[in-house]
DNA sequence: AAAGCGTGGGT
DNA sequence: TACCCAAGCTT
């Protein structure tokens, strides 16, 4: 394989082609850490308002540690896979305790929340130190690139000592712009003329796909209880540490039906009625907000799909 | 070590 | 509509 090629002209088209996205304009150790967890199995372009207004909320290390965790998961809500958010904080506070920011691989591996990936992209973006990070896009590059499912070998061949962390992002930029996982773009493709798939037209075997559990279909319905201005909620029956509507209270009566809206958590599918209802008698658990109030606590999903159908 | 964890955009 | 799957980590 003709590695230094290779780097030559993945590096070549990552100079003109790449996206401009935020944290790409930082060198903050502290910000590329927020980046890279909110980017695990999350879609660049959902991140970036994410992004924007965590750091605004938590600019450093002090700031996320010192926060309630309420506001945390508030800013988190709508990115979905929240322990990620539990993990930053608890991080967070690991890392004020010690003083700084870890700057070697092993050190930063071993904040909660950060595996081998996150720790790889991490230390060699901030700290230019010359670990392969590896995720689903540099994967998929390698296995085409290999006419293989057994490349594991080749990221860490390939990655260029000169520069680690440019070279890690330019691999990841090809997978989620050219080398996409349905519809590989090889004719745009900087690399295609090294990539043993490509040249065998077998880009589709790779990588091979896994099994999926099979959806299950579900109906709730959620009741809307006014008191003035303030809203009902209880503590979310599906997503932990956040507020919902209520699916049941005993005595409760049950009016109109106010509308429907899907929702997805993994496998399952729900669909969802929303009703207004009024209750004698409320859950002890149960809190009432005013709009006011919504947006500073973790509200769930479904609450917010549910809120935009209350008249 | 297989299974659990969210959500939204694309096809 | 239904399915795919994304800059993974934890237990």
């Amino acid at each position: 394989m003709r590695l230094q090629a290779i780097r030559s002209a993945l590096l070549a088209w990552y100079g003109s082609a790449r996206r401009d996205l935020p944290w790409r304009r930082t060198s903050d150790p502290y910000a590329i850490w927020i980046s890279e967890v909110m980017l695990q199995q999350t879609r660049a372009a959902a991140v970036i308002p994410y992004y924007e207004r965590f750091l605004r909320a938590f600019p450093n290390a002090a700031a996320l540690a010192r926060a309630p965790q309420e506001q945390v998961l508030a800013m988190w809500a709508g990115l979905g896979y929240y322990s990620r958010a539990r993990n930053l904080q608890k991080a967070a506070r690991q890392i004020v305790e010690s003083g700084e920011f870890p700057r070697d691989y092993d050190s930063i591996r071993a904040l909660p929340g950060v595996g081998d990936y996150t720790a790889a992209a991490i230390a060699s973006i901030a700290f230019h130190q010359p670990c392969a990070a590896i995720d689903g896009n540099v994967r998929r590059v390698a296995a085409r690139l290999a006419g293989s499912n057994e490349a594991g070998d080749l990221p860490p061949r390939l990655l260029d000592r000169a520069d680690p962390g440019r070279w890690n992002q330019a691999m990841m930029e090809l997978g989620a712009t050219v080398c996409l996982p349905r519809a590989p773009k090889c004719g745009e493709c900087p690399i295609a003329r090294f990539c043993a798939a490509n040249s065998r037209h077998a880009q589709h075997e790779f990588p091979a796909k896994r099994a999926r559990p099979h959806p299950i279909r579900l109906r709730r319905t959620l009741l809307l209880i006014r008191r003035g201005e303030k809203i009902l909620f209880t503590p979310s029956a599906r997503v932990k540490g956040f507020w919902d509507l209520p699916e049941t209270i005993p005595g409760a009566r049950i009016g109109a039906q106010l509308g429907h809206f899907r929702h997805t958590i993994l496998h399952r599918h729900y669909r969802f009625t929303l009703r207004l209802a009024e209750a004698k008698k409320i859950p002890p658990a149960g809190r009432w907000f005013d709009p006011g109030q919504w947006a500073a606590i973790p509200l769930s999903t479904t609450a917010k799909k549910a809120l935009r159908l209350a008249p």
